[in-house]
DNA sequence: CAGAAAACCATACTCATTATGAATATGGAT
DNA sequence: ATCCATATTCATAATGAGTATGGTTTTCTG
């Protein structure tokens, strides 16, 4: 009831924010100009930016952060988990704020790129299948499937004492 | 019967040869030193090299190539089919010479890489599966596993035709 | 075996990313 | 609110993988 409780209440509830200052609060990540304009470009963008376009979406919005500063920023923001890093295609870096748990499909020809959603490429029985499976979304055309496992390999198991 | 003529059948039938002239000589490549010496070397890793190592080990086996001919003939020999090029976990271009339709596991601790033979992925009944599938492959932990897509978005299908 | 085409190679270049280090901003403690 | 240790910013230099250039050499076809 009383506001001032509320807004101290949310101010302080971070994880309950979509905010950006309360998005880094909750990782415990400084809440600088520069941070907050890299996470708040991404987050509003429905692409998969690299960091070039990050910097100049940022310089033509009024805040621009130097390039040094982005690169810096970037490695903090993944390595607290609000953001997604992977290579694309030409093996340029580029930057995912969607964490559901999700893959990617690349177009041959002009480069697109969109999201495939988890759920889609669980329902498949196989991965053979998922080829077939064409127009898997949106209109896609699915040529190829690669895969990457990550994990531990015998040595490094053996090594961390089955620990892994 | 005539040794002459069996030795003439075999150095056209470069399919049925497993040494790298023959190879070559099969995908109309000109067999230089140069691209025999980079092909055999490959061959005759067990491992996915980079640029960098194959170099070095050209070097070091006494047939240096320079670092610009290296790049180009593997460019040639991924072209022609020989082999296949891929993005280590680092980014940086690594080789394979096993044609057959297979996947990677990379050590998360350590960087090394292994073939996933391509039956033991189709057998999982799922992608999720093949995460609690432990051990894949020899030992291997899996922990997590992701997949690209190639393929041709709506926009390039509707360009082209529905031809792709 | 001649000669056009392909390949070789030294070197210059591009471009993404990382490293450096001095100046500045942040946020918890006083 | 101010202090101050520490994190951050930024310009710029350095790194390193990969590509481009262009003159010389090799290959292979006719």
């Amino acid at each position: 009831m009383k506001p001032a409780e509320r807004k101290g209440v949310r101010m302080h509830d971070a994880r309950n924010r979509s905010d950006v200052a309360g998005l880094l609060a909750g990782r415990r990540l400084r809440a600088t100009a520069a941070r907050r304009a890299v996470l708040a470009s991404i987050l509003a963008s429905r692409k998969h930016p690299t960091v070039d376009e990050i910097f100049e979406r940022l310089r033509r919005s009024g805040t621009p952060v130097s390039i040094a500063t982005l690169y810096q920023n970037l490695a903090a923001l993944v390595a607290a988990g609000l953001l997604r890093r992977f290579a694309g295609p030409d093996g340029v870096a580029r930057y995912d704020h969607n964490l559901e748990a999700h893959h990617h499909i690349v177009c041959e020809r002009c480069g697109r790129i969109a999201d495939v959603n988890m759920q889609a490429a669980e329902g498949a029985q196989s991965i053979m299948e998922l080829r077939r499976q064409r127009p898997l979304a949106g209109g896609w055309l699915v040529r190829a499937v690669e895969v990457e496992f990550r994990g531990a390999c015998p040595q490094c198991r053996r090594r961390a004492g089955q620990r892994p």
